[in-house]
DNA sequence: ATAATAGTGTCTTTTAGACAATATCAC
DNA sequence: GTGATATTGTCTAAAAGACACTATTAT
């Protein structure tokens, strides 16, 4: 730890946003087409300069309220991890650090404001697509990192609404893993799980069939035993 | 994603190391002790600037040789994650991309090389100390880390040397975790699971007992299922 | 022989997964 | 009623944990 830090090379620190909801039942990621070079016309993930006197988490949570056009976002907002290759930009030295967002259904961001350049594409064509910058590689992270934590936490909920039913939560699973789930044992798994639902008594009509009992997320963050996706 | 990087802010990068290993059972981590202000005299974790051509893993595994004292360090090495308030560096903006190593029991570092003021500190007593900057939240993130880890991957192999006894593998979980393990659902938990372990044929005689089959550390890195931590 | 550690086998409890059966709605 | 979805219950197979037992060494 023998540094001199007045006399460091010039680094830019930026932080990028790999944001994830569920729309129609498909995971969707929030992108931005660039106005600018380098990678003109070519989708990225959103982000922004690290201003002088916010933290990380701060800049991160400015950004995602920028892009979207929403004071608060409601979901869960995490580090991902950084990404430093030298020639990631070709103009500089830019060290990113990535942020995965999840959140519920959120509106198609505004015409008319910051956000404008802003919109949703389903993660499966996004991930097809050649993105700016690494951005591909970060999309990769943050999807692979999202189904990892489906597995042990209940990140899940963060995809939903305030109140949901045992079948939203199911439809995060299946749309993230993008696999089928037992809806019986699924209830029973999640029911069972102290601490992850809390019953607020009311039940939601869908169209046909029973109505399902609405549930509000509990203090759970870790599931105990964890789901297993590939079984 | 609109900005000019040539207009940023001035924001120095650094890499700081959570090297862990273990050391007469117990688990230790390197620890070096500042020269300079700030912090003159603290304990710190190793680290130090990123060079403009190296990316941060080249940093980190670079940073890694020379803190050691040696040119190749076995083991294992992944990104933890990055802290970047404002404040954590009273002499200006520092972002630390910090990284978490496992190795098996290392040598010293050599008093009269680059990495002389460095030296392993048992980690329940690191964690008790004032370390410079926010170093004490990094250790505490990387240890959290590691133990999470053992759970789901074969990342305790990392700790061991390259051929080792189902023994020396419980007690890696054990020192880092915590808590004691029964001998013989570990044996039979370890030699289960698929590409985990490699059988060598040999054995290895400790004192008395009955010589231990020597292992490899296998291709497998996802542990399924996981260990259980509390139970 | 005795102590110590390595390794195997067995039993019980818990859990996952398959799936039958019931409940409650729209139509 | 039929069809759809929600929820509960039952069965089976797999796994975890407790622990008796055998194997192989040093002393």
């Amino acid at each position: 730890m023998t540094y001199d830090p007045t006399a460091f090379p010039r680094v830019a620190v930026t932080v990028d946003l790999v944001v994830l909801t569920l729309r129609g039942g498909a995971l969707h990621v929030l992108l931005v087409e660039r106005g600018e070079e380098p990678f003109r016309g070519r989708l990225a993930l959103p982000g922004g300069f690290v201003r002088p006197d916010e933290t990380l988490d701060d800049a991160a949570a400015r950004e995602l309220a920028e892009e979207t056009g929403l004071r608060d976002v409601p979901g869960h907002l995490e580090q991902l991890r950084s990404y430093g290759d030298p020639a990631r930009d070709p103009r500089m030295r830019v060290v990113s650090v990535a942020y995965l967002a999840l959140a519920p259904d959120l509106p198609e961001p505004a015409a008319g404001t910051d956000a404008a350049d802003a919109r949703w594409v389903p993660v499966a064509r996004a991930s097809g697509t050649a993105l700016a910058f690494d951005h591909a590689a970060i999309l990769a992270d943050g999807v692979e990192r999202a189904r990892a934590k489906l597995e042990y936490t209940s990140l899940a909920t963060a995809f939903c609404p305030p109140e949901f039913t045992v079948a939203d939560l199911r439809g995060v699973y299946e749309a993230v893993w993008g696999t089928a789930l037992d809806p019986r044992n699924f209830h029973r798994k999640v029911t069972s799980t102290p601490g992850l639902l809390v019953d607020t008594g009311r039940t939601r009509a869908e169209g046909r069939g029973r109505p399902a009992a609405l549930y509000r997320a509990g203090d759970a963050r870790a599931l105990q035993p964890p789901f297993t996706r590939e079984a």
